[in-house]
DNA sequence: TTCAATACTTACCTTTTGGTAAGTGAGGTA
DNA sequence: TACCTCACTTACCAAAAGGTAAGTATTGAA
């Protein structure tokens, strides 16, 4: 399993949550299960299109290890593993709110932009 | 000059957010203009320890290229130049501060447990 | 007996990110 | 003339992040 760095020491708020988010899509992990409240692996990995198998449980892994999400597995065969948000995790995803309202009239302005500079 | 992959496509707000804000020392400088004003190069490369010029310029050029901040040549020499935030760059920081404030809950919680870790 | 479904796991590779250290240019000072 | 400050710039390298594709384990159904 490939390790992690960093979990401290941070030098400020920011770097602290940032260091538990950044990852390619751990924001639409957050998200998703946000949204749906309970995925299994094969949902979460069909939603986020794109995404590999292997980034995938590498994420789900660091996220529970990180206290946002909870993983439970039910023992069927086939496997069926369950994932959800912990209440640090929402409070995470409660906290990323503005900065993705920031994101959303970024997305606008750059829309009027490219229909601009295409006309 | 290394160029940028992304400005978008974006599917997300967050998404959209995450592209401007990530890199190592992106959020430190959101963070030294926001308290500062306005900070020379050296500045700001005194007050970002461990930062490299190389990483710090790439950096500017890129939130300026991104409209955060704002850069003025004083034709001087030695030269001067000062950056600044625009107002997207204040209306970033501010969209950011919930996320740094759990960022600071979660670091008090891991000093929390790395007293008890080590007792 | 073979196959299907599900959730991983692994080896290997490419791309991206960031660091190091040396160099540039312009003009003021010793 | 040589040197200083400041804001870069460049070439080169190392590490981290992420992708691809094949393999594993379990067991019920065909």
């Amino acid at each position: 399993m490939t390790t992690r760095s960093r979990r401290g020491p941070y030098i400020c708020g920011i770097d602290a949550a940032m260091d538990v988010v950044s990852g390619k899509w751990k924001s639409l992990i957050l998200w998703e299960l946000d949204t749906h409240g309970t995925r299994r692996f094969g949902e979460l990995r069909r939603a986020l299109t794109g995404v590999s198998e292997k980034m995938l449980i590498q994420h789900l892994r660091e996220m529970e290890e990180d206290g946002l999400i909870h993983r439970e597995v039910h023992r069927e065969v086939p496997p069926r593993v369950d994932y959800s948000l912990t209440e640090h995790g929402r409070s995470l995803n409660e906290a990323l709110r503005p900065l993705g309202e920031w994101g959303q009239r970024r997305r606008e302005r750059l829309g009027v932009e490219d229909a601009l500079a295409s006309a």
